[in-house]
RNA sequence: UCCUCAGUAGCUCAAUGGCAGAGCAUCCGGCUGUUAACCGGAGGGUUGUAGGUUCGAGCCCUACCUGAGGAG
């Protein structure tokens, strides 16, 4: 894996990069549809070709449960199975360590897991977490972390950031002893909202060494404003020659902001879920397609969107679609807001080459302190 | 014409003679490394009509109206 800043914007830490991964160039900053599953729900990969994604996120925890991480490397890895063939980044499992805490318990060794599915138990240990993904094939893995909620007092962010850096160290171990050139593995900040701990925690990876740093244990519950501030504080402590990748992050305005911060790779199930739920993204804020203001419009979800669904589909069609739980809801939508994600990341890769970053941030300061106003 | 059964929210149905409810639908909100085509909230009633019994009736009694089934 090799990594190249190409521009830096001039009055922003914004970066413009590229990442060079066995399957492919992606250019950053960079926003990766999740697909937890083998499948970002209702896009087939020539759909999501169409549209231009270059990198996706899958989970190992899901694909190791089912169908299982072997069968998956049997079948030929990942890639095969599903139908994809540009890059792919898998999550450890950390997260359900958070999402699934009323089924885990978790120990200096790893995590017990209760599967959701058939309330098996499995334990998740760092070195498990490199093998599932080694299995699976991914250009990029994930160190297991202690997915930190919020609120937390500094004892128990330390304990928690402990645990996560003592489990990177056993991942980048274990990575080094069985993975090929062909993956690389990143490591994960954690440290909850405590300054002190944040750059501890990053300090400890960089000394480690990593090709790139995750920042996680953020849009966990806390107020947006303090989430910035955490990226603040911790990017001067990250390489400024190697990625840095916001795990779970978040709305677009989110992805404006963050990548001011030095921020240069997104994952976030947003535009997707929402897209299930109804709520469809707009230069000025969502709307919600099930609305009955919409039961009789004309017009396309955003008038200024080049997206072939706003090409073709009134909002009248889209909100019957969904009230009528019609699966062509799931997918036209889907594809409106995974295309809005990418527009959105690609106007930010344009304002940083223009050196122009600070326009594009105020412009959507502005649209959304409007919107409130509404 | 007679007999039986039924009539409660937009729909399908609950409710010992004791505060009239649910599911769906409708309207609105939420969703941030997916246990999520999910979750939450709200509005909505002269219990077919008119009487009667009772401290109190959706429930018991009488008549009528409407519907379904049966008999002739």
């Amino acid at each position: 894996m090799k990594f190249e800043v190409i521009t830096k914007d001039s009055r922003t830490r914004a970066r413009r990069g590229r990442l060079h991964l066995a399957h492919g160039v992606v250019e950053t900053p960079v926003f990766m549809p999740v697909g937890t599953q083998a499948t970002v729900k209702g896009m087939t990969p020539d759909q999501l070709r169409a549209l231009s994604v270059e990198i996706l996120l899958c989970n190992s925890y899901h694909l190791m449960l089912r169908p299982g991480h072997e069968a998956v490397g049997r079948l030929g890895g990942l890639h095969k199975f599903m139908g994809w063939d540009r890059p792919i980044l898998t999550d450890s499992g950390g997260y359900q360590v958070f999402s699934l805490s009323a089924l885990r318990d978790i120990g200096d060794d790893g995590v017990e897991f209760r599967c959701h599915l058939d309330g098996s138990t499995h334990f998740l240990s760092p070195e498990g977490a490199v093998d599932i993904q080694k299995a699976l094939g991914s250009d990029i893995m994930m160190a297991l972390d202690d997915c930190l909620g919020f609120p937390a007092d500094h004892s128990a962010a330390l304990a928690s950031m402990k645990r996560s850096m003592n489990w990177a160290d056993r991942c980048h171990t274990h990575f080094h002893k069985v993975a090929g050139e062909k993956q690389a593995l990143f490591g994960i900040v954690q440290g909850g909202i405590y300054p002190d701990l944040r750059r501890q925690s990053a300090e400890h990876l960089v000394e480690r060494g990593f090709p790139g740093y995750a920042i996680g244990g953020l849009a966990v519950g806390e107020p947006n404003p303090l989430m910035y501030e955490v990226i603040e504080n911790v990017e001067p402590f990250l390489p400024e020659d190697r990625p840095r990748y916001l795990m779970g992050v978040g709305t677009p305005a989110d992805l404006i902001e963050c990548v001011a911060q030095g921020v240069d790779m997104f994952d976030c199930v947003m535009p997707t879920r929402h897209a299930r739920n109804g709520s469809l993204f707009t230069r000025d804020g969502h709307i919600v397609i099930k609305n009955a203001r919409y039961k009789e419009d004309p017009g396309p979800i955003d008038a200024t969107c080049g997206c072939p669904v706003c090409q073709t589909y009134s909002r009248a069609y889209l909100r019957h679609l969904f009230m009528a739980n019609e699966i062509l809801s799931s997918v036209l939508n889907t594809v409106h807001n995974l295309y809005f994600y990418l527009d959105t990341l690609r106007r930010i890769r344009q304002f940083i080459e223009f050196h122009r970053y600070d326009e594009l941030l105020t412009d959507v300061r502005r649209r959304s302190s409007s919107a409130m106003e509404e």
